[in-house]
DNA sequence: GATATAACTAACTAGTTCGTTCATTATTCC
DNA sequence: GGAATAATGAACGAACTAGTTAGTTATATC
């Protein structure tokens, strides 16, 4: 037993604090790699926004580029996390799937730094992504969770199609994250805010129709086989 | 004797060409802002690509930012010069709106750079693009072809839905922005080359149906109204 | 062929940026 | 309480980078 520690804590923040000071850190670095990328941060912008000083970043995380996959890494992780706590099995497929597509809407709606470093580290041709074990980890729960209601859509006769987990993600993700990524160049020229609380539901909504309606779809129109 | 230089040179390129010279670096920056991003790209390494020099791209071009500006213009330019090709009004509503989803996929599928300098310039919140007068024309004319197809599928009964264009732009766009602008980090995490030439006719195939369906749903599922 | 000017070049500068050095202070363990 | 170690800070420097200076050469025009 190593000592039950019956310090009280009072609310008073050590001086002394490496946890708190490297998550400080991570933080304002998260903002400031999602906010100018990855070339564009600067790591003395990153330490003038915390409490301590640019030696620490390297102290704990030896470079920008270590800095900036530990982000990532963060990043990543919190979504993950999120995902795993998705429910929608006790639904119908139709349901589940139109519950999984608004979930993921909300949850890119909520998570712009995600996307923007998503965007930044595709910009990178992803070579951080790629060189960090753990990050690239396959199966993930949210393609089994996709599969498992197409399963049941299929053999319940509610899904007219055989589709691909992976793809129907893909199209799931494409529209959620085109609307946060793509905003600002789609505001410029259409003039539309796409990410305009008042039009969320109006977002939401196309996008649960459109899978709805692609997976449902009766097999009238199947190819103009040009 | 200096040599003769009776030479006559054949079909030799001119020493001295404003034009040539300048298009020259705008090519080269393209490649250089599209592969590194506004911050990453460096003017000593576009410089280096070309035949010239340095001080020739602050002569034509004045900055960093203008020269990047210029690239921003010709790309759009270009995309828009394409879209003025489509001719889809010969078809009837169904095999119009699919017909331009497709070409719209090829076309992107084509054009990588500019999608990653458009992912670039929403990085940097689309300042330059805003401050350019003339490439935020409103009117373009994909919407304009877009109003017109839902238009005749709405009167003719194809269409079941009242759709916005810029909406269904946007839904065809996010699909074919996504795939090519978010493979690296996609492909890193499921193993998958969205944009694998083998691949391309299926990933064409799941856009057109998706749109179709979306548009021609039977009016069954509207809304699971929480 | 002389002249004017547009096109061009090499070398440089002022400022920035990542990363380090060296010294200091707090915390833990005994 | 004292030693060992972890955490911290101010200032520095080497390398890089956007932009400039000062001068040269090709080309068109007369």
């Amino acid at each position: 037993m190593p000592a039950p520690k019956a310090v009280p804590a009072p609310a008073r923040r050590r001086q002394r604090d490496a946890t708190q000071t490297r998550n400080e850190i991570l933080d304002v670095a998260t903002k400031e790699f999602a906010d100018r990328g990855y070339s564009g941060a600067r790591v003395d912008q990153i330490a003038a926004h915390t409490h301590t000083t640019k030696r620490m970043i390297y102290y704990y995380f030896g470079s920008k580029e270590q800095l900036y996959i530990a982000v990532l890494k963060q990043a990543y992780g919190a979504i993950r996390a999120a995902e795993q706590q998705i429910e929608v099995e006790h639904l119908d497929p139709v349901d589940a799937i139109r519950r999984l597509a608004e979930l993921t809407f909300d949850h890119h709606e909520s998570h712009p730094h995600f996307i923007r470093l998503v965007s930044i580290e595709n910009i990178h041709h992803a070579e951080h992504l790629r060189r960090s074990p753990g990050l690239t980890t396959l199966n993930m729960p949210a393609i089994e969770l996709i599969a498992k209601i197409l399963e049941r859509g299929r053999s319940s006769g509610a899904f007219t199609r055989s589709v691909d987990a992976v793809d129907l993600h893909m199209m799931i993700s494409a529209y959620c994250v085109f609307r946060v990524a793509n905003r600002h160049t789609f505001g410029a020229i259409f003039n539309r805010d796409l990410t305009s609380p008042a039009l969320r539901d109006h977002y939401r909504n196309i996008l649960a129709e459109m899978i709805v309606a692609y997976l449902t779809a009766s097999s009238k129109q199947t190819s103009t086989a040009a």
